[in-house]
DNA sequence: CGGTATCCCCGTCGATACTG
DNA sequence: CAGTATCGACGGGGATACCG
């Protein structure tokens, strides 16, 4: 673990335990609900599996996080200590998002902004039983422009190739544009006008898709 | 600064800037008021001049401080933005008040509590004009363990060497009694009745004394 | 008081491969 | 799915000296 800063300030009591690259971050998912070790690394695809192994150690070990096996099932959850962790995230991510500015491109990314949606979706605001949703992102590279969410009953599942279900509506959008919708940036309706984001299909899907995805990040700006 | 997590996420663009090491206790110390370069190294012993050089370039490159210059007289002072950094920072000691577990004995540091405790002294509540306290540690590194606050009208001083002026009142202490007391985990009475704080003075002194020390700790620890 | 320069080591982290 | 093993590079940051 980080080294002590041999004060006996909480916050540096506290700050030797996150002050090691990626660890709030773990530590973000986790309060936002991923439990499995794949699942983890889905939210922090740049971080190496190595790395989640020894962040989860360290936690477990400060006793922020624990270790549940259920036969072959095998969660991490948070413990009462880890889930006050979430006030300081939201603070953290309030102070983010008004005071960060305009993301670089590089922050950028559909796969991380699929795997975000796909885990916020109301399905009491959807007006079926099942939808297949096809995103389409003209500025994303090769490769990651076509993502899929196929939205049933119970579960949500993110595809980058073709599931071959008929698709319900489709979502063309700038990827900056639909990050900041998510980021609460940038409001539906303005994007729609503009044209940064197109939505196609059957009017009672375009009208209520954008009521379908409730964005953490989107009511906390503060700004 | 530390590179790109490559996420949209507020909480990753914020911890852009704040996973680096004593980043977010020079934010802390900016935020309890000091100003100045030096008064900056005194609250942040263990921290090389150097690094406190680069921590505040790379804050002020963030907007966070700005560096105001005023002749000879150099102060770094909060932004906007780092002034929203304090309820980040107020957040982040409740956490580590309530999860932190028992300090280590590397955490206690007579110097580090009398800087603080200097910072926090309510005029109003001392009956008299000016006093000199001397604290006494019994159990700290010979030469660390005597100390003077000389509180005057409009300042605070600190002295690691007797100043010289008659004694009003003498706290003798376990450095870690103290420092539990001052950050908000033990009480004046229970110390002072368990030994491990001992106060000699005349009464007047000795009654008020735990008044004249308002720890911005101690209210914040939410257990 | 208010910093910069230098130097070097060690630990972190990233990448990749591999196992049960 | 759920991780561990290994390895190398890089740079963060600790210590110290020094300058205006």
């Amino acid at each position: 673990m980080g080294s002590s800063y041999r004060q006996f300030c909480p916050v540096a009591k506290a700050m030797e335990l996150f002050d090691e690259r990626w660890t709030l971050l773990l530590v973000r998912e986790l309060v936002l609900g991923s439990e499995r070790f794949n699942d983890l690394r889905r939210g922090l695809p740049r971080m190496s599996p190595s790395l989640l192994s020894t962040r989860l150690h360290q936690l477990t070990a400060a006793g922020i996080v624990q270790r549940v096996t259920d036969g072959r099932d095998i969660r991490y959850v948070l413990t009462p200590a880890g889930r006050d962790l979430e006030a300081v995230v939201e603070t953290l991510g309030a102070w983010g998002s008004r005071w960060t500015g305009r993301l670089g491109d590089e922050d950028l990314d559909p796969k991380l902004l699929m795997w975000d949606m796909h885990r916020n979706v109301d399905r009491s605001a959807i007006p079926l039983e099942q939808v297949v949703v096809r995103f389409a992102f003209t500025d994303a590279p090769l490769g990651s422009r076509s993502w899929w969410l196929v939205i049933t009953a119970d579960e949500v599942d993110v595809c980058d190739l073709d599931p071959g279900f008929d698709v319900s509506v489709e979502v063309t959008a700038d990827l900056r544009a639909l990050t900041e919708i998510w980021r609460g940036e940038q409001r539906w309706p303005d994007a729609l006008r503009s044209g940064t984001v197109v939505i196609d299909g059957p009017v009672m899907l375009r009208r209520t898709l954008p009521g379908w995805f409730v964005s953490p990040l989107a009511a906390k700006s503060g700004g």
